[in-house]
DNA sequence: CTGAAAGCGCTTACAG
DNA sequence: CTGAAAGCGCTTACAG
């Protein structure tokens, strides 16, 4: 029934201990027969014994690779990882792969460690993987699934997302049925796909309101608190300064806050303010924060059991799914002044 | 040289299939007969090939055991241990085992599926351990370490706390040198011996500066933000109500925050406030709050290093470790109303 | 309850 | 480079 060592050499034409050497990434194994060997392996889905025991004795493990400084953003969607985990009965193994570690990592190895610790996936939150290294996991039966990839999907793996062009559309026409027409965005890096989604979002609601977009009123950061700082006392030095700022994430909101808090400037009397993410910091800013939230649980919650579907075996609705975001208005937007 | 069936059964004057019974947890085994075994494995410090698959070919493998929805405390923490994790290599383990599943759970069985899994150590926060729960997990060469715990330390398991007795001292005299007399507090639940020790250093403050006790003043919850809401509500109904609150932990802080604004009473001009963990909550409160920090990162990798070393055989200097609080004074104190 | 014997699955050492 | 043979460590089935 389940394949070993002897079913596998049997299906490759090989003796056991030849695939013994595969599997152990020894040298001294032609090319041609390695391949005929990896096919087999893959074909019967071949597991060590460790992870043999690791499925049957144990719960599935899955590897989680998450910046854990990264605040409020990655506590929720580790809370949702963690409340699935919990109910699927699910191993979650963090720490030692973190995400500066992670590009810097020999992928081959890494993805041999996994199967040898009886690995079934691997959850990744904001990184790239290039095809090579996406390969290296697939060849070896370790599902992966991404949660806000950095790179555009499609390109082979499965991720999680947020409708993030739809959310920052949500906020922009938000501050334009307040009556606002000067509108800044405070975005993520250039390269974060979730982000460039929340600008081009907040664009086509500026066309779509006839409004025209100014590029001194779209500045790029690092998703922190002191971009939201340094952008505000820039914005607000210009000759027509904003009247609302749509801010990328909400610890960049907070920077813009504390800003307009030195500056004397009242929210949302003077400037308008909204956030992207909904975190708990939203209720407990004064004002609180207009926000649009994130279903971050729900995401967490999504990647693991998408890793655990696939693992399994099953097939996905969709390589990629995104969540709704929802637009929460609290107190940190008004009209502007007349 | 590494101890294997063979050895242990030699030790032990059994066959190699006895012990590997005891190691399986037949039943079939004499009681008398399978303690001399369970000696003998202790003794050499017996390994499964799963263990010593998981110890040379990957990293050690420790459990935690924390409730993730408990907000900023369990962040901290978490984010101190995952710091210590990525710098040693160290791969931590969570899901599967809530706080809430710890309680039904079958140690015995818990222990046997970790030792199968390759695990080395465990980590548990604000957890009681019987001695015989403890017990299974020693038997196993399981390293266990307890951060706040909930039961007085010194019963035979390693433990990391900070000093909350100095903590709660420091906190009332802070309150007392600004001139305060009528100090209420509001403690976590009477079994958790931190809080214990909070209230007893702030009796401590209080008896070493003269100043009487008030049973009204002294109010037990669960360390909820809800509870600090209502039993403010408490206080401030009285006829004497007090003129400072010292909170025992910062969620609750928040709590007396919110019912002192929605009364209108200015904080900390009507009435002075001190937290307690430090969080980084503190520093986001208007007005910010005066705190007394614990250092939970520091806490999170003294625990995962204890574990570490505990597994790796190790003496440790003191099975219980408590790392210094810090009173941060902010905004939310001054002297009472003249 | 115990252990000699057989067996399982993988790995190692080495002859070709 | 490959595989027959021997070996390793553990487990199972069963006789006593």
């Amino acid at each position: 029934m389940k394949p070993v060592l002897a079913t596998v050499a049997a299906l490759a034409g090989v003796s056991a201990p030849t695939v013994s050497k595969v599997i152990n990434g020894r040298d001294d194994v032609a090319e041609a027969t390695r391949a005929r060997v990896q096919a087999a392996l893959v074909e019967l889905g071949y597991q060590s014994p460790m992870q043999r025991r690791a499925r049957s004795a144990g719960p599935a493990m899955v590897d989680l690779v998450i910046d854990g400084t990264n605040t409020s953003y990655s506590m929720e969607l580790l809370t949702g990882i963690l409340d699935c985990a919990a109910a699927e009965d699910v191993d979650v193994v963090v720490g030692n792969i973190t995400p500066a570690k992670l590009h810097r990592a020999n992928h081959v190895e890494w993805a041999q460690r996994m199967v040898e610790s009886g690995r079934n996936g691997l959850i990744l939150v904001t990184s790239e993987l290039t095809r090579q290294q996406l390969e290296a996991f697939q060849q070896r039966n370790i599902s992966v699934v991404v949660i806000d990839p950095l790179n555009p999907p499609g390109q082979g793996y499965v991720s999680v997302g947020a409708t993030n062009w739809a959310g920052g559309k949500a906020a922009a026409e938000h501050l334009i049925s307040l009556g606002h027409r000067r509108i800044a965005f405070l975005g993520g890096p250039g390269g974060a796909e979730c982000s460039v989604a929340r600008l081009h979002g907040y664009l086509a609601a500026l066309m779509g309101n006839g409004i025209p977009s100014r590029p001194e009123y779209i500045l790029s950061g690092d998703f922190s608190q002191a971009f939201g700082l340094a952008s505000t006392r820039e914005l607000l030095a210009l000759d027509e300064p904003p009247t609302a700022i749509f801010a990328g994430c909400d610890a960049t909101a907070l920077g813009v806050l504390e800003e307009a808090r030195l500056q004397g400037i009242r929210v949302p009397d003077d400037l308008s303010l909204v956030g992207f993410d909904g975190t708990p910091l939203t209720e407990q800013t004064l004002p609180r924060l207009t926000s649009v939230a994130q279903p971050l649980q729900e995401m967490g919650r999504a990647a693991l059991r998408a890793v655990l579907r696939l693992a399994n075996g099953d097939v996905l609705d969709s390589p990629h799914v995104e969540l709704a975001t929802e637009l929460v208005i609290r107190d940190s937007t008004a009209p502007p002044r007349a």
